[in-house]
DNA sequence: CTGAAAGCGCTAACAT
DNA sequence: ATGTTAGCGCTTTCAG
């Protein structure tokens, strides 16, 4: 950027005897422009080493073509997922992603929403840290007209377009097909319920045990950050509790995992002592011994459908008005930590 | 972006009547402008809702404050952790991050550049990918005097700046343990051996048999895809052939689980028959049973160290020219997997 | 189908 | 310490 001198429209205007506006035209295929002319000033623009100046094209134009991504955080399975999707998406729609985290921080995440706004992202793709509560710094965006997509952790009880998958039905079926494998007394290691997706996936469980006739037990209802130190601890505290438990839906794979290890390191022995069920189908959970049951949550569709919908947004293909809710299918995908029935391998 | 008037520099201007430049000179904290003027101009632009329009900026300094990120795939531990480091670094340092990635394909990586080129980045990071054996897409960005580094994967015998660990010692080290466990037969499931990291890795790797007095058999040395499968097939194959194999050096973790499992699921010990040293570390190292001998790859400190030098030498704070290779330690982790003589949990 | 010219918002000489 | 002004490269009316 800073050697050599950069060759603009006016350039290949002169060298051609032509207007700029002309060359202007022809760079962006406008039809109006004869097919000779534009023949001239591709192959000129080509051979003279040309490249559009994005920032005076957005300057006059108010486009940014720049897409903004907010996340709670990026280290795990899921969140990767997501923005691959995402960046898939948007990379193909010839937009530039603008990537901001904010490890799990509703000040961060203020910090990064401003962030993008003063960018002035054409549109934002968003998932909420852990303790955000308030949603102030979103609506800046919202006056402005710029439009905003949550998934997974989303805003919920307001007019927003959210992508997110059946977190009720999810933790039901987690929590039932633990019952139906004979476990009486079932465990939940879960993470903020301020959060959609794990106040969700709790009720799930809190019904399916209502709905097989069985006493819920707040002493097996264990909250807690997601960490792997968070399934060691969490085994342990239910270890240490007189009454024994039968099984564990974790909203997790990697506590999960953690939480398994623990269990076989006290000598307790999954499935048959205790029933296991993960959270999101992370590529460890068939990696572990025994293999995972889990829930299978596709972050890659996740995030290219919030792409999508967003970008189509944008250009005026849809309206996002129109839609609210975005649900993705999961899946129960069944191994062999919770089959204490019919074992199998998967 | 579309709806409502944008405050300009001009506003603030006139509604203080002083004029554009002393605003522009405020708003950088240019300290030529006085401390009370400044504090007004703040003040307004404040109430006002302004925000910098950094088009016009980077029209006027030629400047862009972005970063472009080019990597091989998104999908692992590894790249995740890079991105994570970089991501930290430009961040605080108030840049922006424009990510492409390859799948591992020349094609993909030389569009990608071309793309972050036209998008005038002020700095390239850059892995390649699997298939790249030419670099002219590289060059475009050194005739313009934009700044290159490398990591991990990176183009050797050149001038170019680049951040690695010292894989042929991390190969030397991963064999000497195996060897020094009591392996004599020692396997070697790996990559394109195009690519540096895996060449110097199975340098290494030879080197340690060498000063061991040990043969070398071609035959334990397979390359493959650092897929899952990859782990599967390999096992498969090694199991197959009549002299039996005692240790295997795999040159990812993931590999490395899938591999164990695989054996595990044959009834072969590990590390009784076979003791296994993957690399990476990535989390599942440590989750898998027998937990996995690996070596540390830090990725974040890899991504925070190509993105501190890379922008220091944008800033002119230090000159690229300078330093050619920056080497980041890397060490060998002994757990389960690998341990035939005293056994031990870590 | 092509051209002339204004202007997007900012910065940096060059004045004062 | 502050002001004037040209110009970064592009798009887009308006005219022809």
């Amino acid at each position: 950027m800073k050697k050599g001198k950069e060759v603009t429209i006016y350039d290949i205007a002169s060298e051609l005897k032509i207007s700029v506006a002309t060359v202007s035209r022809a760079l962006k295929d406008d039809p109006v422009v004869s097919k000779k002319t534009k023949k001239k000033i591709f192959e000129l623009a080509e051979k003279m080493g040309y490249r559009t100046n994005h920032f005076a094209r957005s300057l006059r134009t108010q486009e940014t073509n720049t897409i903004g991504f907010m996340i709670h955080e990026l280290n795990s399975n899921f969140a990767n997922s997501v923005l691959l999707g995402v960046e898939k998406v948007t990379t193909e729609a010839g937009y530039d992603l603008i990537i901001a985290h904010s490890s799990e921080s509703y000040d961060k995440e203020v910090a990064n929403a401003r962030n993008l706004f003063n960018k002035r992202v054409d549109g934002l793709i968003a998932s909420l840290s852990f303790d955000t509560k308030q949603y102030d710094h979103f609506k800046q965006f919202k006056d402005k007209g710029v439009p905003v997509i949550f998934f997974d952790r989303v805003e919920k009880g307001n007019d927003n377009t959210v992508v997110v998958i059946d977190n009720y039905k999810a933790g039901y079926d987690a929590t039932q097909h633990l019952i139906d494998q004979g476990c009486r007394r079932v465990a939940h290691i879960t993470s903020n319920l301020n959060r959609n997706v794990y106040a969700e996936r709790y009720r799930g469980y809190k019904d399916a045990l209502a709905d097989n006739g069985l006493d819920r037990d707040e002493n097996l209802v264990l909250v807690d950050n997601l960490s792997e130190k968070a399934g060691i601890d969490s085994a342990h505290k239910l270890l240490k509790q007189k009454r024994k438990f039968d099984g564990a839906f974790i909203t997790n794979d990697f506590v999960a995992a953690a939480f398994i290890k623990t269990l076989k390191e006290n000598g307790i022995k999954v499935p048959e002592d205790v029933a296991v069920v993960g959270f999101n189908n992370d590529a460890i959970a068939h990696l572990i011994e025994p293999s995972l049951t889990t829930i299978n949550y596709p972050g890659i569709e996740m995030g290219e459908i919030a792409a999508r919908t967003l970008i189509n947004h944008i250009k005026g293909v849809s309206n996002l008005q129109q839609l609210n809710t975005l649900i993705i299918n999961s899946d129960l995908i069944v191994r062999e930590s919770s089959q204490k029935k019919k074992k199998g391998k998967v």
